[in-house]
DNA sequence: GTCAACCTTCTTGTATACAAAAAGTATGTC
DNA sequence: GACATACTTTTTGTATACAAGAAGGTTGAC
């Protein structure tokens, strides 16, 4: 994990070596990896880890926004009583993860809930959707984290989404999902323009 | 295309015998295949043609619902009006289609008003995720097309849907297309309960 | 007669060998 | 000296051979 550096080749016979298999399997591993998104394949050329411009991750932020925002919109329609209990109680394990200062925790437990979320969407479908494009996300989601005031303020926007679901309020959880979401990308952007050139 | 029955098992041996190819290559089309849904892989099984339940396609449908949804709210904020003559050029299309009573050739140039509508969201991801869910459905959108009165029903959507992108109406846009897809779902569902037990 | 265990066969997964294509290098010509 | 062409090398794509696992059938025991 992260061992390649973005836009480096991945030689077949090197890894095969080093794996102490034949070529088939890594080849086999490198058609998973295109298909998740991380690696792309040009014919006769190789594969390359995905060098995703920071254009490509707005537009994923932008559509990981919809897709939460979706979420958000069958979850308050169709959450039952026990699963809104879920949700605060996902909800306040990362109020306390906030409070320990644990921006790990914190990551960790956000996850959780962005996932029971997805779940409660009823749509099958759509959670592993929203899955898949959650952990394509997963490392530019955890850098903007590291903002000041940011966690306090990704509590509150929780906090509203779960009462809007609570609610049975489908236009506002959905609302609320892709504002907390796109903020998210806006937030992105910012650490983005504020790093040196690489 | 449809030569094989739903739940059929697909023999590695006999393709490649068929196609005068080894079983490699016909192993990657089916890592391709089961990445693009069509089939399913159990290991040390074989590869079996998915057949997707009921259920499963109407998930896909309310998924396909809130895409489209996304692709016309961005689309109402950023098409140019030479965006907005090719979207109309192509509803004429479809309108000329319909008054000819071709049904294939409408359900074809209601493919290309859809996929002009996904790039139109200004993001190519959405772009790439709209189309990808749009051939999985392909089949079942076809199904319903025969349905009478569903062709005018049909058309009216899309003007409608083009007259709210034209006003950069966003929420209506999306509230048109999600309605749009919805219908068709809705639709399938009709068809399928009113069809012999297989 | 029925159930269980073993064996055979069929099928997928992996390894390796070979072919084809692309990139880099060297040489020859202008 | 520079550019173009041909050759070599490197790397992917395909074919085939082999191994391992799963399914089904057969045989034996209770």
């Amino acid at each position: 994990m992260g061992r390649f550096a973005p836009g480096a080749r991945l030689d077949e016979v090197s890894l095969a070596e080093e794996h102490k298999v034949s070529r088939t399997p890594i080849r086999e591993a490198f058609h998973r990896l295109a298909q998740s998104g991380l690696v792309v394949q040009q014919p006769r050329r190789g594969v390359f880890v995905r060098t995703a411009s920071p254009v490509e991750i707005l537009e994923m932020f932008e559509v990981m926004a919809e897709v939460e925002a979706a979420c958000g919109r069958l979850a308050a329609r169709r959450a039952t009583d026990s699963d809104i209990a879920e949700l605060r109680q996902a909800n306040a394990e990362c109020q306390k993860a906030r409070e320990a200062g644990d921006v790990d925790l914190y990551y960790h437990k956000n996850g959780v809930f962005h996932h029971l979320l997805y779940a409660q969407s009823g749509n099958r479908f759509l959670e592993q959707e929203a899955s898949r494009l959650h952990r394509r996300l997963k490392p530019y989601r955890r850098m903007q984290l590291f903002l000041r005031g940011r966690l306090q303020q990704s509590m509150e926007e929780h906090t509203a989404i779960v009462e809007a679901i609570a609610a049975g309020d489908a236009p506002r959880a959905a609302d609320l999902l892709r504002d907390h979401v796109a903020v998210q990308g806006e937030k992105f952007h910012h650490v983005m323009s504020h790093l040196p050139e690489a």
